[in-house]
DNA sequence: ATACAAATGTAGCGACTGCTACAAAAAATT
DNA sequence: AATTTTTTGTAGCAGTCGCTACATTTGTAT
């Protein structure tokens, strides 16, 4: 039965990238099928509905980009205000523009309270907030959460062009 | 032709309290047309398209919240950190829960640069941070995008329940 | 080779989408 | 009263959606 999963896994590793790129609202399993070089009919066989394909997707897109998080870097302390605009630099680089794209997709989805959107946004983003506590000073930790909020709101800006200096 | 736009401004009324309500995910013409006792046929005939009539919405809407706001906050200046509190409670408030789910789900939708999301979104962020710098003392308008910055990223993690003090 | 199960193709259903052609009713104008 | 213009109803088009019935191919086990 490890075929099966294969199959499903390989399914899912190659609409990864095309969900990142393409985004997930509105997008039918027709697209989906081409995008991964087979047919809708097959992706409903490997998935019992597109809701299923759907979750399967965005789940490990989200275990990928706390992956990759937690590489980037690297491990030593730093002030708020460093961090801050490290990151601030990485949200506004073309690299992580697709991701922050789709983080702000789910967070459209889950506005409303709709599942399994509103808990994964919630589950990411509390993994975002440990993270940066992780990399800030010990002194500095209680400003995590302020921090984040500035930097969220800096990424929201940046997306939809608002921009008054520079 | 002041009838038409009396027309136009009554269904845009109906509809704004249904959008706030309902959200705008997927929300087709004939549903519209029943919130406002009307056919899909007539808002076709208001507003030459779907689009148009979601643009109208959301400016009606985005306006009505900016009035309220200024009712609300009187017209006086302010310290940036005075101000960002004040709109942080604001934006915790159940009244304005509705508004600010409304906003993300617009983000969301507008994160691909999908039109009229994309340009809305972007007017109303504009429109926002002017009228955040009309509210500050002058020597701290330059403040007004981090300012606005924090306090969008208050109401995301507030959104989706990411909170580690309290 | 035969029998059975897994995998895939083809075609299409019914429900929806935004939108429109056509015509009738209602209102305004002459 | 006649004519024109504005407003509204009815019906439906062409497209998309998720999904499925049915048939066929392919693989596997006996």
């Amino acid at each position: 039965m490890s075929k099966t999963l294969d199959k499903r896994q390989m399914i899912v590793g190659l609409l990864e990238a095309y969900i990142l790129a393409n985004g997930l609202t509105g997008i039918g399993i027709r697209e989906l099928a081409k995008a991964a070089g087979t047919s809708d009919r097959m992706l409903l066989y490997y998935f019992e509905t597109r809701d299923e394909l759907i979750d399967a997707i965005f789940m490990s897109i989200a275990n990928n980009m706390e992956a990759q998080l937690s590489l980037l870097l690297g491990e030593h302390k730093r002030t708020a205000s460093v961090l801050l605009e490290e990151l601030t630099m990485m949200g506004r680089s073309q690299e992580f523009m697709p991701s922050i794209r789709l983080w702000f997709e789910l967070l459209g989805l889950a506005a409303r309270g709709q599942e399994p959107y509103r808990s994964n946004a919630t589950r990411i983003g509390r993994n975002w907030l440990r993270w940066i506590e992780g990399k800030l000073e010990k002194r500095q930790v209680h400003q995590a959460e302020e921090l984040f909020a500035t930097l969220e709101g800096r990424f929201l800006l940046h997306l939809i062009g608002v921009k008054t200096n520079e």
